[in-house]
DNA sequence: CCGAACATGTAACCTGTTACATGATTAC
DNA sequence: GTAATCATGTAACAGGTTACATGTTCGG
């Protein structure tokens, strides 16, 4: 993905934070936390974050030291410059208040060109869809870390203003059947 | 990126409804209605379209007609093949429900580990970052057509609900300056 | 001792990015 | 005629995906 101005990719800046925010300090755990996270993101697969963590390490920004009590892997964490890079790119108002590719954005104003029947098949589904995430969102709030939680509360916002969105589609929908 | 259900990426969702539902129907109106959206998404490379759409007609998706008539180019239009999978990528409810990349969900629980003079500095910017979007986006919303006006609509509402959380984020700040 | 979980990595592939190259058409 | 815009593409590269390969440690 396309570097700015922190010089992280969103992945890079993303394992940062999970080393040294979140405190998941070797490469497994880092990968097993982007597998195991709430959201779908990323895949967490090896050849992603292997290869990313290198680059970082290459980089200067994590220091990662064998650990040789017993249990293999590396210990990681972030050099002084591998924070300030992490603050560069949390902070990064550019970044930060894009849109992304958001998948719900892109399909917003289309629904309403589907013919009513599958039009209120899809607004159905995608009702559905949302308020089982919501569901799941709410009940799994207690056991996360205050990083992963805040995420979660920012996600059951986003997925509450989406469930509004589609109900006033089908309030539309139901107003004029068929526009053609 | 990821094939899903549906078998379209992201792009090529967003590639057909362009020609299908906002009457884009040459390659190159195509990549340019991508650079000038109102929205970052992506950069509308010509090494991005040109081999998408080529996908696509070699899919069956898409109609190629070379155009005679004095002008270049070729006129795109959906087969019946690509309207019904345009129309299940629409519909598709995983993935029309997914966060995707949020890079500001990603980032909505690290601003408060900041120390609090960054933190001020960094949602100080933010802040106008998102308020300036929102300008932008209320001010053009009257020259788009249907599709991409439902688009803006949403960024309008996203935009809006981020400055909420920003202002939260700073009254919280303000009570308690530095966590440490 | 054996299977589950821990741990690390590579190889082939796909798709998007930048940067470059090329030529046709139109407005002046 | 020439500059801007229209129009199409390719080449090198970056970074993520799946799938595979390999070995270690620990609980039973």
């Amino acid at each position: 993905m396309t570097r700015h101005s922190s010089g992280l990719t969103e992945l890079e800046g993303a394992v940062l934070s999970e080393i040294h925010h979140r405190l998941n300090r070797t490469a497994f755990k880092v990968r097993r936390a982007f597998q195991t996270s709430p959201s779908i993101e990323w895949s967490g697969s090896a050849g992603a974050v292997y290869p990313a963590i290198r680059r970082l390490v290459e980089a200067g920004l994590i220091e990662s030291t064998p650990i040789t009590t017993g249990k293999k892997g590396s210990h990681l964490s972030l050099t002084h410059d591998g924070v300030a890079a992490l603050e560069d790119w949390i902070c990064d108002p550019v970044r930060a208040t894009s849109v992304g590719v958001d998948p719900f954005r892109l399909r917003a104003g289309l629904w309403a060109t589907l013919d009513s029947a599958r039009r209120a098949d899809a607004l159905l589904g995608l009702k559905q869809a949302v308020g089982e995430e919501l569901a799941r969102l709410t009940t799994t709030l207690d056991d996360l870390d205050p990083v992963e939680r805040a995420r979660s509360r920012w996600s059951i916002q986003l997925q509450t203003m989406r469930l509004q969105w589609l109900e006033d589609q089908t309030a539309q929908s139901d107003a004029a059947p068929d526009s053609k």
